[in-house]
DNA sequence: GCCGTTTTCGGCCCGACTGTTTTCAGTCG
């Protein structure tokens, strides 16, 4: 069967091949379009083909769609093999450097014979770069200083390590004297479960002088770049940040562009351009070259006929046609939240009692929370035999009793074994307040098996939800082979909700799928997977998924009051 | 490579900063 994921890589390949080759960069961004087309597309893409969808889908032209009815037909693009044979696979890897691009990349190739990273670090080494045309000493140290970095980190972070240290930078530079505004922008606003950088864009009267403050901030450890307007420096945990600067009545318009997307912005520039506008960083212009008040991010959108967009939902995934069409979502807050449904307990691998667990989520301003330890078979953390589930569930009624006002419900998180049966007999199953059922074995399984393995499980009607559904580790492990678009359509069916596991080491379900789900009529719970109190504070970035995959209050279960949530989790049980 | 109620050709978002240059190309976002 044609693979979406493959051909939207594919197509995203033939874009870095033309990249590298310097084709047109307008031919270059069709095809990184049609990479996005393609991934996002719903349904089969053999049916996208013969349905003549594709053929009305604006992106999608005579050469591009000729190359989709290959890759169905035959499963292989010619054009491709034979682009991706007259590049060197070197330059994939070489223009993954920070500094180094398409242009130099090959330049090294070609001139110092460069054939891998390990290469380009010795080349560096014995300051062979710096004797090349358009290179100098300071390229070959930035190059070192490149390959260092991706070395190091990958070039990525998690969002929870950027995000709260951004945060407070922000607020330190917002304290200095002639610093009117900062904020923080970029990915990081925009919740990427992943970031490269932070940004950060101030106010100040003297845009200039914000950079000495800058360079003085605690952590920083050096400076990269400095010029009037924007400071880049590296922070000693090496992550890069960028510092911009402009005056207070540009401060709404710098923070929205240096928010991003670069695909929100295209589109939104496209459209500015239609109307007769102009935007830059600084602002909106009219052709006369006069610049438009924007006192804040509202009054950008306005002017351009908008609806406020929210930066998480600034992607171009239709969020500007659902900006003008005035059918934006009122997306859910992490407020709106009023209790949890996944958490782990001193009885099984968490680090405090349920009684410790409970009074945190009171502290939090919640009315209930699921205990869900570990079911027998994940031996590893010290999962529950059935004398153990009946300990349990003598100690929460006995804090039920003692604690009114405030409910916790004996849940489980149970394994789901290979075979895609249940960790324990149903009998027991029904014993719970409810079910969440998880993958954590046996993850090499075919997709095929894995699907077929999930699904089987949703058809246990004790089961409420399916937890972290892909099972991956960001950074560190891909997800499961698993066809999500499956195991969404039989949660449809089944009426089984699908966790947005909130660990931001996980972020599971992604957020663009989030999306597709509630299209598809799959109700959605945002939980900690907390293994000690403060984690509990992990819904923040599980509030940031939902956001970003287009969902509000009522698309989440655990909006809702403790009887209309626990409902929920149990409406396959009628 | 895509697109069109100004266009089937000529556009396609826009600017900052760096380094190696004597006026600009490359990279980045």
């Amino acid at each position: 069967m044609a693979d979406k994921q493959e051909l939207a890589r594919i197509f995203a390949d033939i874009a870095m091949l033309l990249t590298l080759k310097g084709d047109n960069p307008f031919k270059i961004r069709a095809y990184e379009t049609a990479a996005r087309i393609v991934e996002e597309l719903d349904g089969d893409l053999a049916d996208f083909v013969a349905s003549g969808r594709m053929d009305a889908t604006k992106g999608v032209g005579q050469a591009i769609g000729q190359k989709i009815r290959e890759y169905v037909d035959t499963g292989r693009l010619a054009y491709y093999d034979e682009l991706k044979a007259s590049v060197p696979a070197v330059l994939f890897e070489l223009v993954k450097i920070p500094g180094l691009g398409p242009k130099k990349a090959l330049q090294l190739h070609e001139q110092l014979d460069i054939n891998s990273v390990g290469e380009l670090e010795y080349a560096c080494r014995e300051n062979r770069l710096a004797t090349l045309p358009g290179f100098g000493a300071k390229t070959q140290e930035r190059i070192l200083a490149g390959i260092e970095y991706v070395k190091r980190f990958q070039g990525q972070f998690l969002l929870a390590d950027a995000w709260p240290l951004a945060e407070k930078i922000a607020a330190l530079l917002g304290a200095q004297p002639g610093v009117a505004a900062a904020a923080v922008a970029g990915s990081i606003r925009r919740r990427k479960e992943t970031v490269k950088d932070i940004d950060i864009v101030t106010a100040a009267a003297e845009p200039a002088s914000v950079a000495a403050h800058v360079v003085t901030l605690p952590g920083v450890e050096k400076v990269i770049g400095q010029g009037p307007t924007k400071t880049s420096v590296q922070l000693a945990n090496g992550m890069n940040m960028d510092v911009r600067a402009v005056r207070p009545e540009e401060f709404a318009a710098a923070l929205h562009h240096f928010t991003g997307s670069k695909e929100h912005h295209v589109r939104l520039r496209g459209l500015a351009k239609d109307k007769g506008l102009k935007i830059n960083e600084y602002g909106i212009e009219t052709t006369a070259g006069e610049r438009l008040p924007v006192a804040d991010e509202a009054a950008f959108y306005c002017a351009l006929g908008l609806a406020y967009i929210e930066p998480e939902l600034r992607e171009d995934t239709g969020e500007v046609e659902a900006a003008a069409a005035g059918t934006l979502p009122a997306l859910v807050t992490a407020g709106d939240i009023r209790g949890v449904f996944h958490l782990h307990t001193t009885f099984s691998d968490g680090s405090a009692t349920p009684a410790e667990m409970a009074a945190a989520a009171r502290e939090r301003g919640w009315g209930y929370l699921g205990v869900t330890d570990h079911s027998r078979t994940a031996v590893y953390a010290r999962g529950l035999r059935l004398e153990t589930v009946a300990e349990q569930r003598r100690e929460i009624e006995r804090l039920n009793a003692a604690a009114p006002g405030f409910t916790i419900f004996a849940g489980i998180e149970c394994d789901i074994l290979a075979d895609g049966s249940l960790d324990y007999p149903d009998e027991v199953l029904a014993g719970f307040d409810f079910v969440i059922a998880s993958v954590h074995s046996a993850f090499r399984q075919s997709e095929a098996d894995m699907t077929r393995r999930i699904i089987r499980a949703m058809e246990n009607r004790y089961v409420g939800a399916i937890g972290h559904p892909t099972g991956r580790i960001l950074l560190a492990r891909d997800g499961y082979a698993v066809d999500l678009a499956a195991v969404i359509a039989a949660a449809a069916a089944t009426g089984t909700v699908v966790e947005i596991n909130a660990s931001p080491y996980r972020l599971d379900l992604d957020w663009r799928w989030c999306r597709k789900a509630k299209e598809a009529g799959v109700m959605l719970t945002i939980n900690p997977d907390a293994h000690a109190p403060e984690e509990l504070d992990y819904v923040q970035y599980g509030a940031a998924v939902a956001r970003k995959g287009w969902l509000t209050a009522a698309d989440i279960v655990n909006t809702r009051p403790a009887a209309a949530a626990l409902a929920l989790l149990r409406r396959k049980r009628n």
